[in-house]
DNA sequence: TGAATTTATTTACCTAGCTAAATAAATACT
DNA sequence: AGTATTTATTTAGCTAGGTAAATAAATTCA
């Protein structure tokens, strides 16, 4: 397997597994801190924006909503179109995103904090020129 | 979430994916490819030997060769310390392997293709560099 | 208006990683 | 030699992605 294909998919893996490890003292796993933030950002959503945004296929986003409802982070509202289903924070979520936020930050200074505002800059650049 | 985590998660899923569609054409998934490239370069190994140049987990690797056993690409002989399983390639894959790493080759230049050699180990050098 | 098509979500089921704990063989210790 | 510890593999069960197909509401169009 090519090296760059390598390295890629090993650091994405460990990066994950960082995350998780950070955020179990809040009892979240990764892509349900995904979903938060994304609605922390943009206000309430259909699912189908949310899977759109964070580029994942629906089902994805289906069953990760139902958990973060069942565990009280979010709502599920029914839209005026009735097909769609709006998810919202709940008054739970809005109250502990901020020292989650917190938490999130530090890691990501932590991770990320090696290279500097260029080298992070040229990453992304060489990972979008990536492509087919 | 830093727009770093995002684009390298995001790009990775859609790597996996793409060498996924890629390699349907041959009946197998990127994670057995990964798996009979290892045997095809070093020859015959133990499970452990496996997940240690993978850098997954164990129980992974063990799911992955019961199926690729199945499958009829390698075949688990027992080691001379009885505790440990030797893998090694089958005649079957042996003869389909060139294929597939024809593939697999044009596949990852068609990917990388687009960054010159300097990118791609300036790319690699970053993906190092972050880390705690 | 009624049928056909599109769109949003869900369900079922697959790969692919993870941890924790079970099992079995090898090694170390006394 | 016999017990304790380590090591290799497996099993069970979790998150997290994917596709294909089902369902139901909205939209299009003849």
């Amino acid at each position: 397997m090519n090296p760059i294909f390598h390295a890629l998919f090993q650091k994405s893996r460990y990066l994950t597994n960082c995350l998780n490890e950070v955020l179990k003292q809040h009892n979240l796993y990764s892509s349900q801190w995904a979903i938060l933030y994304c609605l922390h950002n943009h206000g309430p959503m259909t699912l189908t924006q949310i899977w759109k945004y964070l580029n994942v296929e629906a089902p994805s986003i289906t069953r990760a909503i139902t958990r973060l409802e069942t565990l009280g982070w979010v709502l599920r509202i029914d839209g005026e179109d009735k097909r769609e289903k709006i998810v919202a924070l709940s008054p739970y979520a809005k109250e502990h995103l901020p020292a989650i936020t917190k938490t999130i930050l530090a890691f990501e200074e932590e991770m990320v904090g090696s290279l500097t505002v260029e080298e992070q800059q040229q990453f992304i650049i060489l990972l979008e020129k990536m492509k087919g």
